[in-house]
RNA sequence: GCCUCCGUAGCUCAACUGGAUAGAGCACUGGUCUUCGGAACCAGGGGUUAGGGGUUCGAAUCCCUUCGGGGGUACCA
C-alpha cells in the first residue's frame, strides 16, 4: 500500500494541465509532521504559486476544489501559508486493512522498473579473527539485500573475501617456523589463528623495536620545532590577531605532537619490557629479526605460484572459511557468491593490458598509475616491484561483474574511510567501461566504544566479534530467563526455549542497534545499555510480536476471521488507537521505499519501533477477546494478526529472528 | 598544506533531502492499572540545531565565515 503514491496520482491529474514538470511538485506530498493537521500534507502550492505569480492560499483552494479524493479522504483543507492537509477516511483505512491483511506481500507494490543489483558486503580478511569493524558492513549489506529483494528487485550478493593477502604470508611463515603439522591437523582453526596471532605479535614487536630506535630523534625534533616556533613568535611580536591565532593553533598542534610521541615512547617501552620477560618470545623475536620482509616474500611466492606455498594456501583456506562461516551462521547471513581476491588473481595482468591499450597508464616513480581529473594522487595499479594492488583487483572484479551478471547497480558496502578509493575507482570505471550503470559506495561510520573512541581491548587489539556476540547473548539471557518472569509462563519454558530466546534477543539487539543509526554516522556501542532491553530496541519489537501471538493463540487457530472466508462485511474502526495502528500498518511500503531511496536501513527500524509503539497503545486501550461486540472483535483480531505479520516480516528483512513467546 | 565528513535535549540518536510549534529512547518528576503475558501505558519539565552572516514565502538541512572534532591524503586493504 503506497498512500503517497496514490495521492500523487490524484493530484497529478490536477497539476498536469497547469504546469510542466510536475514530478518535483508531487514529491512534496508526505506524511504530516503533526497528526493534528491530518494524515498527509501536500506542500507544492507555495512554490507553484511563486512560479505562476499567484496567491498560494487561493491556488491551494483551487487545487482542492478540483482534486478527486472522495474515496480516500473525508477532509481536505488548506492551512497556514498554503499547505494542503489530507485527512483519510476511516472507511478507506478499514478497506485497505482488509487488502493488506489478505495479501502475502502486505500490499507492497512491484517496482515498475526492477533492477539487477549486486551488493558487495562483509568482505573480511580471512585468517584474521573477525572484529567489531566487520559488523556494520555485514549487517547493513544483508539488510539492504533482503529489503531490495523483497521490493521485487533482482539482488545478487557477493562476499569479496580478502583471501589472498599478506595475512596468508603470515600464516605460511608462522607454519613453517612455529607450526606443528600434527597440531594443525587435529585442530586446524584454532591452531592457524593462533599462528596468525603469534606472527602478528612478533611483527608488531619488531616494528616497535625499530620505532623506538627513532623515537629519541623524533622527540628531539619535535621539541626543536616547538622552540623554533616560540622563538619566531617572540621575534615578530605585535602581529595582527589573525596570524596570532594561526600561531596559537600551530603551537597547540606541535605540543600535541610532542606529547603523543612521549606517550608512545612510554607505551612502547612497556610493551617491549613485557615481551622481554617472556624468554621464549624474546628469543623468537631475536631469531626473526627480518620477519616483516620474510612475510612479504612468502606472500610474493604464493602469488607467483610457488608450489609449497600454494599447497599450504589450498590446505588452509577451507579452515579459515569455516571459521568465518560460523559467525555468518550465527548472524543468519548468507551470500549468493563468495568470490574472493584469489579468484581474480589470474585476471590482473589483463587489467593492466587493457589500461595500457586505452593509454590510461602513466609510469611514475616506477609504478604504473592512472591519473584522474580532480585527484591529487593517482590510482596506482601496479607497484614498482610488479605487485598488484587493491585498485587492480577492484577493476578486475568490476569487469567480471559487468560481463557475468549484467548488473544495473553495484553497491559497495564499505567503511567511509575508503571513500577516496571508491571515488577514484568509479572515475576510472567511467573511462574504461562504457556501460550505463550505477556504482555507489554505501559508506558507513565507525563503531565507537562507550568513551567515543574506536573500540579496543586493553592490549590495543580490536574487540573480537564472537566474544561480543557471546556477551550480548549472556546479558540477554540474564533478563529473559530471570526466575521471576519465568514463573509466570504456562506451560513453563524449557531450557532449549530459553536458550533460543536469549540467542534471538541478544543477536537481534546487536544488529538492530547497528541498523537503527543512520549508516553514515559513527555510533557508540554500549553493551550495557543495549542489553538493558529498554527503549528503542529490537527487544521491544520482538516482544510486541510475542504479544500479538499470545492473543492469537488464545483466540484459537491463527486468528483468521470471517472476512478471510469471503464474507464481505468491512471491518469497523471504533477507537483512535485502532486508527493509528491501521495507518501505521499501511505505511510499511513507505518505510521500505525510504530504505531503497537512501540505501539506509534505519528507515525500517524507525518504522518498526513506531508500529510496535502504536500496537502497545492499542493493546493498552482496546480489548480483543472480550471486546463485547463481534464486529469490533473481528476487526481487532484482524489488526492483531496483521500487526504480527508485519513486525515479523520487518524484523526478518533486517535479519532478526522473532520468537512466539518471550 | 590540501580534500572530506561531522557538531541537534543532561546522555544515546532521529528528522522522509528546503516545509508548519525540531522528534524518539534513556535519565528525571508525577500518574494509570486486581496484566487478553507489565519488558506496559499516560502526562510533565528539558533546545539560540556550536557561533556569526547570507540566499527565500520558509533553513538543523543550501552558500560564506569563525570555533571545535573525526577521517583521508603515491605503491596497505
Amino acid at each position: 500500500m503506497n498512500i503517497p503514491g496514490l495521492l500523487r496520482e490524484r493530484f497529478a491529474v490536477v497539476l498536469e494541465p497547469m504546469v510542466e514538470q510536475v514530478d518535483n511538485l508531487l514529491g512534496m506530498i508526505r506524511p504530516t509532521t503533526d497528526p493534528k493537521m491530518g494524515d498527509y500534507q501536500a506542500n507544492f502550492a507555495m512554490p507553484l504559486a511563486k512560479r505562476l505569480q499567484r496567491d498560494p492560499i487561493e491556488l491551494a483552494e483551487e487545487i482542492i476544489g478540483k482534486v478527486d479524493l472522495a474515496d480516500l479522504a473525508d477532509r481536505v483543507e488548506v492551512a497556514g501559508r498554503g499547505f494542503i492537509n489530507v485527512h483519510l477516511s476511516d472507511d478507506f483505512l478499514a478497506k485497505q486493512l482488509v487488502v493488506i491483511s489478505q495479501d502475502e506481500r502486505h500490499g507492497i507494490s512491484k517496482p515498475i522498473d526492477p533492477q539487477t543489483i549486486l551488493v558487495d558486503y562483509s568482505s573480511p580478511n580471512v585468517a584474521k579473527p573477525m572484529h567489531v569493524g566487520h559488523i556494520r558492513s555485514t549487517v547493513i549489506g544483508d539488510a539492504l539485500s533482503r529489503i531490495f529483494r523483497y521490493l521485487g528487485h533482482q539482488v545478487i550478493t557477493d562476499n569479496h573475501l580478502g583471501d589472498w593477502g599478506t595475512q596468508f604470508g603470515m600464516i605460511i611463515y608462522g607454519y613453517k617456523h612455529f607450526g606443528e603439522a600434527d597440531k594443525v591437523k587435529q585442530n586446524p582453526v584454532a591452531e592457524l589463528s593462533s599462528l596468525y596471532r603469534y606472527v602478528h605479535e612478533l611483527m608488531g614487536l619488531r616494528a616497535g623495536q625499530k620505532r623506538i630506535d627513532q623515537m629519541e630523534d623524533l622527540i628531539a625534533k619535535a621539541k626543536d620545532d616547538l622552540s623554533t616556533l616560540e622563538h619566531e613568535n617572540n621575534a615578530s611580536n605585535g602581529d595582527d590577531p589573525k596570524s596570532q591565532k594561526k600561531f596559537n593553533k600551530k603551537l597547540k598542534s606541535l605540543r600535541a605532537k610532542r606529547d603523543s610521541l612521549l606517550k608512545e615512547q612510554i607505551s612502547l617501552q612497556e610493551k617491549l619490557e613485557i615481551a622481554e620477560s617472556d624468554s621464549s618470545l624474546w628469543k623468537d623475536l631475536s631469531d626473526h629479526r627480518e620477519i616483516e620482509t620474510a612475510v612479504l616474500e612468502e606472500t610474493a611466492k604464493l602469488h607467483q605460484g610457488d608450489e609449497t606455498n600454494l599447497r599450504l594456501w589450498n590446505d588452509f583456506l577451507p579452515f579459515c572459511i569455516d571459521e568465518i562461516d560460523r559467525v555468518y551462521k550465527r548472524l543468519h547471513v548468507e551470500f549468493d557468491h563468495t568470490l574472493g581476491e584469489s579468484f581474480y588473481h589470474p585476471m590482473l595482468s589483463g587489467v593492466i593490458e587493457r589500461l595500457e591499450k586505452l593509454d590510461l597508464i602513466t609510469k611514475s616513480d616506477g609504478a604504473k598509475c592512472v591519473f584522474l581529473d580532480g585527484f591529487e594522487a593517482p590510482m596506482i595499479v601496479q607497484k614498482r616491484d610488479g605487485a598488484y594492488l587493491y585498485a587492480t583487483t577492484d577493476l578486475a572484479t568490476l569487469k567480471y561483474r559487468l560481463e557475468e551478471f549484467n548488473v544495473d547497480e553495484i553497491l559497495y558496502v564499505v567503511d567511509s574511510r575508503q571513500s577516496e578509493h571508491f571515488d577514484k575507482l568509479f572515475a576510472a570505471a567511467e573511462k574504461i567501461f562504457d556501460q550505463d550503470l550505477r556504482l555507489a559506495h554505501i559508506q558507513f561510520g565507525t563503531v565507537l566504544g562507550k568513551d567515543g573512541k574506536p573500540m579496543k581491548t586493553r592490549s590495543g587489539t580490536l574487540i573480537g566479534l564472537e566474544g561480543l556476540l557471546d556477551d550480548a547473548v549472556t546479558r540477554a539471557s540474564e533478563v529473559v530467563c530471570n526466575p521471576e518472569r519465568l514463573a509466570s509462563f504456562d506451560p513453563p519454558m524449557s531450557e532449549d526455549e530459553q536458550k533460543d530466546i536469549a540467542e534471538s534477543v541478544g543477536i537481534g539487539a546487536v544488529k538492530f542497534v547497528d541498523l537503527s543509526h543512520h549508516r553514515t554516522s559513527d555510533y557508540r556501542f554500549d553493551l550495557e545499555k543495549m542489553v538493558s532491553l529498554e527503549g528503542n530496541t529490537s527487544t521491544y519489537v520482538q516482544y510486541s510480536y510475542a504479544r500479538t501471538q499470545a492473543i492469537l493463540h488464545r483466540v484459537g487457530a491463527d486468528g483468521r476471521t470471517s472476512w478471510d472466508d469471503g464474507s464481505k462485511t468491512p471491518p469497523v474502526i471504533s477507537h483512535q488507537a485502532e486508527r493509528e495502528l491501521v495507518l501505521s500498518l499501511l505505511r510499511f511500503e513507505e518505510a521500505l521505499q525510504g530504505v531503497r531511496q537512501d540505501d539506509a536501513p534505519n528507515h525500517l527500524t524507525d518504522y518498526l519501533i513506531s508500529t510496535a509503539r502504536s500496537y502497545s497503545r492499542f493493546n493498552e486501550s482496546c480489548r480483543v477477546i472480550d471486546a463485547g461486540n463481534e464486529h469490533v472483535k473481528n476487526t481487532r483480531i484482524m489488526l492483531v494478526r496483521t500487526t504480527g505479520e508485519i513486525l515479523k516480516t520487518g524484523l526478518d528483512l533486517l535479519g532478526i529472528r522473532v520468537v512466539r513467546r518471550m
